[in-house]
DNA sequence: CTCTCAATTTAGAATAATTCTAAATCTTGA
DNA sequence: TCAAGATTTAGAATTATTCTAAATTGAGAG
């Protein structure tokens, strides 16, 4: 359902949610949102820093934590849990699902995804739904056929 | 799809599976396949450590790792990773889904799940898709409540 | 404009989660 | 019975994340 998300603005859009969640706009707050608009590759917590640090060379681990949790907070980034590694993070709010490949590791962008309407979940009563996260699991492509003639 | 699962016979399943991966079966895998049927609570690693422990004092934390490695690959177990901490495990491999609580951190269970036949989801040409895990994300009852008057 | 307060950032320590290593033990099949 | 390979083990090592306390910043009051 839901037909595309209204186009979210550039960067603007930024301040008004982190005020709404009674945040302040930071240097840092606005260089973590744009490494992970630069390159939406699901980088992990270290990368974000790596990124960030190149542009903002005393930027700490700890700050870029802050900022990604500020980040998720206000509904600007979501958050990719999709093994035993590090926590990835995606600054796609659009709904999409995500492809994880059991061989190499890899995440795909699945642009499909099964919204909350389609679904028709059924909760227990009190229950408040507010996302459905998908994850797909199975073979890429590379990894498809070296597991055919190994 | 898939009709209800053909009920997992007990215990002797496990040898099958695991041979079938070229896997034995040793006293620890089944002490740590038997704690995850015990209380299906979706314990961490760390969890099924201590209540194997308490059967069986000499098991370390590696083997936990390595059995439930084992017991994923032959396909008797799911993780499930839903946020920062530490992956959980499950033992119930009928379609179901889990419910995450964002407010105390819970899980629950959801018997009602997508299955890949009913998702329908097109992926691009070579990948191969095992499985569709869905995580429901939201507030449980009580959390929803405390949102509510704070 | 200056002061004060709360929010934020920072470095580094601390903790938690997971993986690795090398040696000991066990199992299986020849 | 033996050899080879699989498995377990303790503990070290690594990786991921959180915590801490001090320094910095920025907004609003006066």
């Amino acid at each position: 359902m839901t037909a595309v998300a209204t186009k979210s603005p550039p960067e603007n859009n930024l301040n008004e949610r982190l005020a709404h969640s009674g945040l302040r706009l930071t240097p840092q707050r606005q260089q973590v949102h744009e490494v992970l608009r630069e390159k939406t590759d699901h980088p992990t917590a270290d990368q974000v820093f790596m990124r960030a640090k190149s542009k903002m060379p005393e930027i700490s681990m700890a700050t870029v934590y802050n900022c990604l949790d500020a980040l998720v907070q206000c509904g600007l980034v979501r958050q990719v849990t999709l093994d035993r590694g590090a926590t990835r993070f995606c600054p796609n709010m659009q709904d999409h699902s995500h492809f994880y490949c059991d061989g190499c590791g890899s995440v795909f962008d699945i642009l499909q995804t099964i919204s909350i309407a389609d679904a028709d979940i059924k909760l227990p009563r009190g229950f408040r739904l507010k996302l459905i996260e998908t994850n797909l699991h199975g073979h890429c492509p590379d990894c498809a056929t070296k597991a055919k003639q190994p």
